[in-house]
DNA sequence: CTTGAAGCTATAGTTGCTAGAGACATTAGG
DNA sequence: CCTAATGTCTCTAGCAACTATAGCTTCAAG
C-alpha cells in the first residue's frame, strides 16, 4: 500500500490533485490507515496514470470519466472509446490549425517592426487593426447543434 | 457616444465582458447617462478593439495591460513592446510543438484500433500505458481560451 | 522523545469570462 | 401618454482544472 505521496510521485500527480480527483468523483474514495491517511493500492496507480496520461493528451476530466468507466467493461464494444479518442483528435486539429494562423501573424507582426518608438511599431499599430492582418483568426463562435 | 450594446457589436465583444474589463480595471470607468448607463467615445471603441484584437491572438490580459499602458506612451522605445510579442510568439511556438506530438499519438491511437471489444481497444491500452507512446509529450497544456 | 516532514480538512484564489436574479432606463407602437 | 419590449444596472455564482493557504494531526528518524 502507498501513501498520497508516494502515489502522486509514482505517477507523478501532485499530491492535491490527487485529492481533488477523489472529491470530485474521478478516483473512488481512498482507504484510510488507522491514523485516518489515505492508502493506495497499485490498482489505484494503474487508474490514476491512466487519468495522468490521458490529461497528457489533452482529454477533459469529463472524456476520461467516460472512457474510465468504459475501461470497467471490457466486454462491451469499444466504439463508444474510440469516437471520444476521434473527437479530441479533431479538436487537437482544430486548435493545429488556429494555432499556425497565430504563429504566421505573430511572427509577421515581430518582423516588421523596426524597432523604434512605440508611435512607429508595427506590433502596436497591427494590434489596433486586424485589417492589418494577413489571416483570418478570430475566434470560433460556440457552436449551436440542434 | 454609445451605448454598451452598440460598443459590444462594433468591437465584437459582448456586454459582460465589456463591463468585465472595466471591473477589473482595463477599461477606464466609462462615463454615465443622466440615467447612470455607460457611455462610449470612439476612442473606447478603438481601445477595445486593440484588446479584442489582442485577445484574438491569444495574449493574456495580463499581456494585454501591458500592451495597453505602453501604446498610452507614443515616444517611448517599443522594446518593451516588442518583447511581449516575442514571448507569445514563443508560447504559441510551444504549445504547437506540442498540439503536434498529440495528434501525431492520438492518430496512432485511433488507426491501430481494431474496433473490437474494449479488452482489446488501443486507445484505452494505449492511454493506460504511455511506453506504448511513440512520443514524448509530457507536460501538461496551458488550456487555450475556446 | 523530539523534531521535522508528510498528511488531514476546509476554504479561497487562479484565468477569462458567462449566466442568472431582480430592479431601473429607454424606446417604439398604439 | 401609456404600455410593452428591450436594454442596462448591480450583484452573485458558476465553469475547468487545478493551486495555495491555514491550522491542525500523524508518522518516521534520530
Ligand atoms: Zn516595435
Ligand atoms: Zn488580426
Ligand atoms: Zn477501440
Ligand atoms: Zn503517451
Amino acid at each position: 500500500m502507498l501513501t498520497i505521496g508516494k502515489l502522486g510521485q509514482q505517477a507523478g500527480v501532485k499530491v492535491p490533485t490527487i485529492r481533488y480527483y477523489e472529491q470530485i468523483g474521478l478516483l473512488p474514495e481512498a482507504e484510510r490507515s488507522a491514523g485516518n491517511q489515505r492508502l493506495y493500492s497499485r490498482k489505484s496507480l494503474e487508474r490514476l496514470a491512466f487519468i495522468r496520461h490521458a490529461r497528457d493528451l489533452g482529454f477533459t476530466l469529463e472524456a476520461i470519466r467516460d472512457l474510465l468507466s468504459l475501461s470497467d467493461r471490457p466486454d462491451q464494444s469499444c466504439a463508444a472509446a474510440d469516437a471520444i479518442a476521434k473527437a479530441q483528435l479533431a479538436e487537437v486539429e482544430s486548435r493545429l490549425a488556429r494555432l499556425t494562423a497565430l504563429k504566421a501573424e505573430l511572427e509577421r507582426m515581430v518582423l516588421q517592426c523596426a524597432g523604434g518608438r512605440i508611435a512607429d511599431c508595427r506590433v502596436i499599430e497591427v494590434l489596433g487593426d486586424h485589417s492589418l492582418c494577413a489571416t483570418d483568426h478570430s475566434h470560433p463562435e460556440p457552436e449551436l447543434s440542434s
